[in-house]
DNA sequence: CGCTATATTGACTTTGCTCAACCCAGGTGG
DNA sequence: CCACCTGGGTTGAGCAAAGTCAATATAGCG
């Protein structure tokens, strides 16, 4: 089913009932929207209560400069819920765009809150989840702030293969990352060329290959050290993840 | 009262009823806890499930690296709440640390959830104040990752005096900014020493002077074009603020 | 097959970092 | 009351990381 992912994500944080799982699963189901990729997702004349799942293709929040720079400050890959908030802050202030083609499933604010009521350990998972996005988020100004180009690229790779794992899009020691060297400028805050070179160094390094918006882990543990990862972030249930 | 910052900048939200403030300047008003300057404010033994409500004082939101480099990731002034979630997440990834000497008002699960209850309208101005906290964050990101050292001084500086003066601590054209120049540097993602050089460069300008922890504004809008501003993401109930 | 995107490479510039010396103000203790 | 000490702040020289600009290659895609 459609909510698969977000099913596999929430397991990561503790064991749901399997009533749960299915209220869950029932979720994706319906009210689909596709966007293609490059475009926004937020467009005139979409209800903008509805909380969007994101079941198929990646997606980004960013902000952008008058200068025409860009800031990406988050990623969603399927299983993740972006809120558009707009019903408390009057206007958004920042964008959310398709990477790739995207395809959400709308869930009304009643859905959501018949939801809850009947499942409160999805509640609990939910809540995990919006906690865990933040602290991505802090993580990421760490890199930009404070890391190298290399460690920052390394640590973002890192958490990618991470999270694609939980919701079983990687492939063993493989996954797709279908982001340009221009999208991982936006998100380290490097430039493209900049962003290329980097990539060539971690491929030479020989931890992990990037070639073809496919990414090879071939040591995970020597590209965590690389990175200055630390697996506290992303607050896996059983801790510290092979 | 010392919840009163609290109230002051849950107003710029929209109005709240009279019965809501009290019931939120009833708050701060007991089991207060003092950290010195220097120090973190969560320490072993206490119990992570309060809710804290700086009542006085700058504390921060800090990451720090293997290496000893670190970035704050969230700035706290009076009037501002800091959950610590560890009810949710079992370890925390993060610390926080007291910028000045720090006091702060230990709010219970049980208080908040009678508050909230009591209080439709004070739920609504938690949720956008945790919204706008989260925009702030990305603002953040969008300085570190794209904008110049000056852009990004001038920004944050922008930022603070307009927190500063909706919680009423600043003095017409003029606030008081603790922050040492490595302070800055871990919030700005530079040097202590590029922190130093980047606000003579400021002073220059002509736009805002910051000596002796004072900041005081000669020209917003100058500073505001200066620093790329957008007031949007403090999402002030009347929109642009003079 | 050719078009457009993206990626790669190179030469050169700039921003911000490093390291190190020095200064100043405020607090402390004799 | 003064000498000292310490924690910032300031300055300078040299360096490294990343940016800029521009040309060229490659790869998908229609």
């Amino acid at each position: 089913m459609a909510a698969d992912h977000l099913v596999r994500k929430l397991r990561a944080f503790g064991p749901l009932p399997q009533a749960s799982t299915d209220a869950l699963g029932a979720l994706g189901d319906r009210r689909t929207r596709t966007v293609p990729a490059g475009q926004d997702l937020i467009s005139e004349g979409d209800d903008p209560r509805d909380i969007y799942l994101i079941t198929d293709g990646w997606a980004c929040r960013y902000k952008m400069l008058d200068t025409g720079a860009r800031q990406i400050v988050g990623l969603f890959i399927p299983g993740d819920l972006c809120d558009l908030h707009v019903y408390v802050l009057d206007r958004l202030d920042h964008s959310i765009g398709a990477i790739t083609p995207v395809t959400v499933a709308r869930i009304s604010q009643a859905e959501m809150d018949a939801l809850c009521d009947a499942h409160p350990r999805v509640v609990r998972a939910f809540w995990w989840d919006s906690l865990v996005q933040s602290s991505i988020q802090h993580e990421w100004m760490l890199s930009v702030g404070q890391r190298t180009a290399l460690e920052s690229l390394a640590n973002l790779l890192c958490e990618l293969f991470l999270r694609l794992r939980t919701i079983g899009e990687a492939d063993g020691d493989r996954c797709a990352v279908p982001l340009t060297h221009a999208q991982f400028g936006d998100i380290l805050g490097l430039t493209e060329t900049h962003v290329g070179r980097t990539i060539k160094r971690l491929n030479a390094g020989g931890c992990a290959t990037l070639k073809r918006r496919t990414l090879v882990i071939h040591d995970l543990a020597g590209l965590k050290t690389l990175a200055r990862f630390n697996d506290l972030y992303l607050h896996r249930a059983g801790g510290t993840l092979p």
